[in-house]
DNA sequence: AACCGAATCAACCGCCACGAT
DNA sequence: CATCGTGGCGGTTGATTCGGT
């Protein structure tokens, strides 16, 4: 036996919304919100249509605050940066853009920020570069690894959170002053990290050697670039081409 | 002006997570 | 603990609009 529908799909209508119905909608959620359930919400207000379309008119066109149109270079940025960190999790990156909803978001990469991204610059093949040993570990709650990132980074890290997967975040600081946050995780440690307001400007993934150093896999602009080809896109995709178990993942403010 | 392919984006679909029972 | 109902999410579709010829 299949899953029960959400509703009678023979008597709900589909297809785009017409003012009337956007006008039901707003009017009736205005005066008794969404009341905790979508699924009665359409009977309730008088409308043909399925709750899950109800609930989606209303977060992407008809709540308070919803922002269309361009994009700004600053929103691209932060689109490009988390895409780079986290893949498509278009809801988590919509709750970093005020006002955006996660299909707009979702449809402007599809269809503007990736072509602009990977259809224009040339790409080159995954390469591993040399490690300059500039920043110095001062930091006293990560005491596994002999931090030296792959180079140097202005400016300082701001807020962030992560899972159990990951170390706690410790700042790195180089022999110029400047810092950065680094997490540390293993290879089979399992599911993506997250970062709460991180606000970030650029992100650096190393894998740690057996030496103790490390190497540079990627950097976010290579892969926001599409410098290392479409295939990765996401840091779970790069260390599935890496054989070490342990890698370091750096966040940075400033260029 | 007409046609046609490309681009855009609103909306749908199906799956999964989670809370209630 | 198992089941069910619902919300939320990401992928995809398809109607409409745009732009080139």
């Amino acid at each position: 036996m299949g899953r029960a529908p959400c509703c009678d799909k023979a008597n709900v209508k589909k297809g785009p919304w017409s003012p009337e119905e956007d006008a039901k909608l707003k009017h009736f959620i205005d005066q008794h919100g969404t009341g905790g359930n979508w699924i009665a919400l359409p009977h309730k207000a008088g409308l043909r249509r399925c709750g899950k379309s109800c609930r989606l008119r209303w977060l992407n066109y008809l709540r308070p605050n919803i922002k269309h149109g361009q994009f700004s270079d600053d929103e691209d940025r932060i689109i490009c940066t988390l895409f780079a960190s986290i893949g498509s999790r278009w809801s988590i990156i919509a709750a970093n853009l005020p006002g955006r909803t996660d299909n707009d978001i979702k449809n402007y990469w599809n269809t503007k920020l990736k072509k602009k991204l990977f259809g224009i610059l040339p790409q080159r093949p995954l390469q591993i570069q040399p490690t300059p040993s500039t920043f110095v570990h001062n930091c006293s709650n990560n005491n596994n690894i002999n931090q030296t990132p792959a180079t140097s980074f202005p400016g300082l890290g701001t807020s962030y959170s992560t899972t159990s997967s990951l170390t706690a975040p410790s700042v790195v600081q180089s022999s110029d002053g400047s810092s950065c946050n680094q997490f540390s995780r293993s290879k089979d440690s399992g599911s993506d990290f997250n970062y709460g307001g991180g606000n970030m400007d650029s992100y650096f993934y190393n894998e740690l050697g057996d030496d103790g150093n490390q190497k540079l896999i990627a950097s976010s602009g290579d892969i926001a670039n599409g410098l290392l080809g479409s295939n990765y896109s996401t840091f779970e995709q790069l260390i599935t081409t890496h054989t070490c178990d342990t890698f370091i993942f750096s966040e940075h403010k400033g260029d």
